[in-house]
RNA sequence: CGGGGCGUAGCGCAGCUGGCUUAGCGCGCUUGGUUUGGGACCAAGAGGUCCCCAGUUCAAAUCUGGGCGCCCCGACCA
């Protein structure tokens, strides 16, 4: 991808009203665009970086037996009155009438959508064990939204949901899930602790959440619920046992915050020049700048570089503005891209040099190195 | 919802206490030139419903009232 066409909008001063790091820097590095509060675009490098966080999550789900599916935002409000959670959420939900008068609200959680969705399909114990997940967009009317992207009134969330025959199983299914959301996390670099915590309106009986390490108070980026059969009771979600006798599935429930992830890597991984993006997640794996645009030969060399990373598909961002070198490199950093490829000066002994971005340690390699050099890289961060 | 703060160019701000018609500054943007390894320099430019409405006044960014928006602190949540 080549800067100039690929809208990337840095700017040297945070916005007046960001209080958090993340919120700072991803206004910053031009990865988020607030529409209005508690509202945000995710404009092209945020997007990049919430799709390599949910490409983690989706392994690790996958991984421990989850099947993706996608439900609807939209939804009646019949299915809550059923559930008895109307109420209970209360003014959290964003709720309306269409035009046949029918009230409808915008999803805040999906208990009631999967399990009736399960109550259809699922009518005898070898139908279980299931677990079912999407990664899909949340909506809450939040007293008060802030700190950006941390806590917003729509958000991307990961939401999976486990259905069993027994509370044994049922626990299988929730330590199965526990031990996803540590490989995720570890994976997008997140230091964390988990502590047992209060369910909310969530309800069951138990559940956990994931804290980030950070500065930020908010912090929780996962949780995990023990349901039991609260839910399956008010909405039918049963099934026929070995025995022949009905009875009500034992579910769970596990939540990822993804676009509050991004965030919290960012708390927890930044420098006075801007974000450092672990391999795993940034948004590009390395960047090519140029120090001087208009020198012929330069350019052409930055060029094969660039054409022969693609052809490996190594992510590769090439810095193509007139701009001076001080203005790409103070971009590269904030942006926080693992790794900055220079080509200038060290050219004439055939020579670039290679910038990691989280030790600054420089590397002076040949050409035709830096293709391994950028492989190795990435094998070692796995 | 309670408490506090803010709203002036794309962004960051000054001006408001003590009203004066061409509303400034820095960054960014445009054009030309000189530069080219850590946010370069010179020159010329473009860009404003001073959040909105009403009032006071010869005159309002500035004073008064109302509204809207945004941020922070508290209770709720991924």
């Amino acid at each position: 991808m080549k800067w100039t066409n690929s809208f990337i909008f840095t700017s040297r001063e945070p916005p007046a009203d960001a209080e958090t790091i993340s919120q700072k820097l991803m206004h910053q590095a031009g990865m988020i665009d607030k529409l209005v509060s508690g509202i945000y675009s995710f404009l092209p490098l945020g997007l990049k970086v919430l799709q390599k966080v949910s490409d983690i999550i989706r392994e690790e789900m996958n991984h421990a037996g989850a099947v993706e599916i996608l439900m609807p935002a939209l939804q009646p409000a019949s299915l809550w009155k059923e559930s008895k959670r109307y109420e209970k959420m209360g003014r959290d939900m964003i709720v309306f009438k269409d035009r046949h008068n029918r009230e409808m609200l915008l999803g805040p959680t999906h208990e009631e959508v999967v399990s009736d969705i399960v109550r259809k399909y699922v009518k005898s114990w070898k139908n279980l064990p299931v677990m079912l997940y999407q990664i899909q967009s949340k909506y809450r009317d939040e007293i008060r939204p802030r700190f950006g992207i941390i806590r917003s009134r729509e958000f991307l969330m990961k939401d999976c949901y486990s259905f069993d025959r027994t509370d044994q199983e049922s626990e299988q299914s929730y330590l199965k899930m526990k031990q996803a959301y540590m490989k995720i996390f570890k994976r997008c670099g997140l230091s964390f602790t988990i502590h047992s915590a209060d369910s909310g309106v969530i309800g069951g009986k138990f559940s956990e959440e994931f804290v980030a390490a950070g500065n930020c108070s908010e912090l929780e980026i996962g949780h995990i619920f023990k349901l039991g059969t609260d839910y399956s009771e008010k909405l039918n979600v049963v099934f026929t046992d070995k025995d022949g006798t009905q009875k009500p599935v034992v579910m769970g429930c596990y939540g990822i915050g993804v676009s509050r992830v991004v965030a919290a890597i960012i708390e927890g991984s930044y420098d006075e020049k801007g974000i450092i993006w672990p391999i795993t997640v940034a948004p590009f794996l390395s960047v090519i700048v140029v120090v001087n645009m208009s020198d012929a030969k330069t350019v052409e060399v930055a060029y094969n570089i660039y054409n022969d990373l693609i052809s490996e598909k190594i992510d590769v961002l090439f810095d193509d503005r007139e701009e001076s070198a001080g203005v790409k490199f103070a971009d590269a950093d904030l942006l926080g891209i693992p790794f900055r490829i220079t080509i200038g000066r060290k050219l004439a002994q055939g020579k670039i040099e290679i910038l990691e971005r989280k030790t600054r340690k420089i590397y002076d390699i040949e050409i035709e190195k830096v293709k391994e050099f950028l492989t190795n890289a990435v094998k070692n961060s796995k």
